[in-house]
DNA sequence: GCGATTTGGTGAACCCATTTCCCAAGCCCG
DNA sequence: CGGGCTTGGGAAATGGGTTCACCAAATCGC
């Protein structure tokens, strides 16, 4: 029990930018700049100091820089889900959305940090973010209006942020190309053929992507003469649920019909197993196709059609934008190129 | 141009510990501690402090925070992909595993850094993550061998990590009860009176998880008196092609069977087309069951028994086993418990 | 009642890269 | 050859919270 309590300097700790100074004979500072690629430092001093890094193993202290600098390198994605709803089962765009936007902001040198969040009332108490990020990017559905409302806000705050989708013009958003990828799948299904098409949608203003589509649907079986036909989603179900029921629903109606574009895939799953269950065989007595190009539509049965976004474009330009709104730099490109994926679910004859 | 150039403190930045600690009349330090809810100072303090950080609309900035303590508050987590594999097309069990790690982590205070790396050499570039974050949590697949002794050698760095699945006991690991899920599947299946079970798997010992699945499957058919049926999967291929080719070769095969207990349910959703391709119904000719609890699971049609792992309990887990190996303690839980999930295509009789 | 502890809190060092401000030396040119 | 510029690099301030060492007042023990 000697109180003689060496204290043997515990500490081996980090290798600073001190050391590499030493090491390659010159300031501090001119390490800070020379590694920062300051034009200042000339090529022989360059070449010293990362030499001297390198032998040290020497990394610059993140936390330091960002004290300094106030920049954190670093975006937040908040993903919006309903409090009820497992974090393990988001809806598979979302999730696919998430990662290409991870890795575009990789590719731009930019760490992620990902949260998931009931709604934007939580964002307040991140909102010290603009310390942990440099911006904002808020993916997910939020179908409630005050929470949207609340968001307007978020802008006045001083934070960078853009969202995914939105049903007010003002925020920063981007979305598909909702309205030349409707008329893509309904062109494709009536180039098929078909003479009935219905479409399961919702045109509730907040779900303006799914108005959207409907839109583009309408108007080009307008064109070709025909009459839209809406059926409508009911409220507060799963969208595969909601898909079911649409099909329950135009069955009941009577009506005759071969198509149905559904507004999303998960939707449109629901409706497929709806169909086979109600004995009409997919694509022969109804031809079927989604919008969203989730990676369960490839594997269903049969393989679901679909209109797929160009997932990287679209992390690609919500990173983008982002920076550019940072930067303080205009960045009007919103909407991501879709493209039509035709699989055996719409392969009439 | 009096020189008594007054210097008005331009910078309205951000309100600091200092302007709380005049606010409240104490001093810097105590409103640090009052903060951090130091049981040294009094509560009338404490509320004084409170009351003039709420009316200063004071928050620690996170980054002085860090570099004073070289704690960050943050997990790192790093999903492994196959370099070609493209960030939207990743197997959605590892997207659900993500978010309840998120999930996990943001209840217990931490936020979650999240990244997509080809292998593990990448983290060796980040590997200043140390002070990025104050460990790391892998998921993901790597069937390298290579890279896994790379993550054996990660361990020696003195960085914390945790990692889904391995086939080194050594390694701080988390999976699913594979044999119990397994058992429980297969009795499922004997049960529902199946007689010839064949079970689409791979033994590589890469695929530790795979293996532990056909050995849970191998020992209850033959506690039951059968004979263990291994229907291999072919390499290098996506595990919906893996599990078609495999329905194929055990047609070809020419033996009859009236059941498949597929080790993962991307494998069983191929092994469910490839059935419905071939004339089979299922369950009617041969009941199908996989392993994994994926969304799509849900949404096959018919809708695909499974044996699902508690999702929150493996992020918790994960979390939980970091965090205890950063705190040095000890944390044996390594098994996350499973359930059986009986849908439609295992309802015999 | 006087030293020994607690209680409540202060001061200042520390974490470490970045970024002015500033000084030399080198170069050009009249 | 001396003033004006450019180039290379050093010294020190900066950012803001955490924490160790210390101290004063208050409470306690006998």
């Amino acid at each position: 029990m000697g109180e003689i309590t060496d204290k043997p300097k515990p500490r081996l700790l980090r290798v600073t930018s001190f050391d590499v100074a030493a090491e390659a004979g010159v300031s501090q500072s001119t390490v800070s700049r020379a590694l920062a690629g300051d034009p200042v430092v000339s090529e022989g001093t360059r070449a010293r100091v990362a030499a001297a890094a390198l032998k040290l193993n020497y990394s610059v202290d993140e936390n330091a820089a960002r004290l300094r600098t106030g920049r954190t390198g670093t975006i937040a994605v908040v993903v919006i889900c309903r409090p009820d709803e497992d974090r393990k089962d988001l809806n598979p765009f979302t999730y696919a959305l998430l990662g290409t936007i991870c890795a575009a902001a990789s590719a731009r040198g930019f760490e992620t940090l990902v949260s998931f969040q009931d709604g934007p009332a939580n964002l307040a108490g991140r909102y010290e973010e603009q310390r942990k990020a440099d911006g904002l990017i808020v993916i997910g559905t939020t179908q409630n209006e005050a929470a949207w409302d609340y968001y307007r806000d978020l802008g006045q705050s001083g934070m960078h942020w853009v969202c995914w989708g939105s049903p007010y013009d003002e925020l920063e958003w981007i979305r598909s190309d909702n309205h030349q990828g409707a008329a893509l799948a309904t062109r494709h299904l009536l180039d098929a053929g078909c003479q009935d098409i219905a479409c399961i949608a919702s045109l509730d203003s907040l779900q303006r992507q799914f108005k959207e589509r409907y839109d583009g649907y309408a108007e080009t079986v307008a064109a070709a003469g025909q009459q839209p036909w809406l059926v409508e989603i009911a409220d507060g179900l799963s969208r595969d649920e909601q898909g079911r029921r649409a099909i329950t629903a135009l069955i009941a109606s009577g009506r005759k019909f071969d198509a149905v574009f559904a507004v999303c895939d998960e939707l449109a799953l629901g409706a497929l197993r709806a169909l086979a269950e109600a004995g009409l065989r997919v694509p022969h007595d109804a031809a079927l196709i989604g919008f969203d190009g989730i990676r369960a539509s490839a594997q269903a049965m049969p393989p679901l059609s679909t209109i797929e976004p160009d997932f990287c474009a679209a992390g690609a330009m919500l990173v983008d934008k982002l920076l550019a709104g940072i930067a303080g730099e205009p960045h009007g490109t919103r909407r991501v190129p879709v493209r039509l994926v035709a699989r055996q679910s719409s392969a009439r004859g």
